[in-house]
DNA sequence: TTATTAAAAGATAAAAAGGTCTTTTAATAA
DNA sequence: TTATTAAAAGACCTTTTTATCTTTTAATAA
């Protein structure tokens, strides 16, 4: 569904919200090391992000990544647009060209619903609005001890 | 969400279904063509079809692919698996190591309820009754003309 | 203004997915 | 029983994704 690079961006997004601000910049290290990612893959993957406006950077002492506030009024899908692109969800499920209401493919009215609504979900909520969600459920950001498969 | 792999699995036995039977076997070429997807990929993709039983075939003059009434019972869950396998849909949508009810992803509860409806679609109806449906309903299976992206 | 720090940029490498080709095996029609 | 047909098997190639390493640029603290 989601290519590893955009689980990585999705996780280390949260990550900066949650830990960041303006007067609180985190490196790549720091960050890498908490949600157990590799440091130069995600270097990598930040500076996209920050050429998205997904998240923001300075350089030198005390520099590091961060999110502004105007960072924090994107949300998941945004991410996502990001690294992967829409298509994935655009696409039809088994890759027909021509693929809609009047032309379905086999399992088209069993995805697209589905689908609609999953893309729904991820511009409903801000990251802002999905920060405050997790810290106040405490939840759970890493992927330390995971087998990725 | 599918790999090429397993969509031209789907498209490949759905049109088996429809076209083929115990007395009408069909050649790689000949479907590779019809649903105009890479034939030395799909012939490869067929031994390992014929290794999960989801469908048969016979080699020599008059050889080919075909399904049996036993082939038609499987479901459409049964060709991802044989491809695929059933990870993708078991694991958490953001790669977490731990992510359940109790210990849930920041979007555990928005992926979740649209993963299980969609399993049990794919696992609700059998490919014999797949392959009726789209022939009352007319449905396309070809990749023909299309842009993979 | 210089040394230090940390991101940006770019080149490179490893792994996985997607795709092709050649040889071998089995079925059957002549 | 032999020639022919078509799948099975296995080696090989290409592209994309994932991951790493090195050099350059920019910010700032001393």
């Amino acid at each position: 569904m989601l290519s590893r690079a955009s689980k990585y961006a999705i996780l280390s997004t949260l990550f900066l919200a949650e830990h960041s601000n303006v007067d609180k910049k985190i490196s790549v290290k720091v960050i890498s090391e908490s949600i157990d990612v590799p440091s130069p893959f995600l270097a990598k993957l930040f500076q996209q992000l920050v050429r998205g406006k997904i998240i923001s950077s300075t350089k030198g002492p005390n520099g590091g990544f961060f999110l502004t506030d105007k960072n924090r009024q994107k949300n998941v899908l945004d991410i996502i647009e990001n690294i992967d692109g829409l298509n994935k969800f655009n696409d039809c499920f088994l890759g027909l060209n021509e693929c809609d209401g009047k032309n379905p493919c086999p399992v088209h009215f069993i995805v697209e619903p589905f689908k609609n609504s999953l893309l729904g979900k991820f511009k409903d909520k801000t990251i802002h609005e999905f920060s405050l969600e997790i810290s106040e459920k405490g939840r759970v950001l890493t992927l330390k001890g995971l087998d990725l498969s």
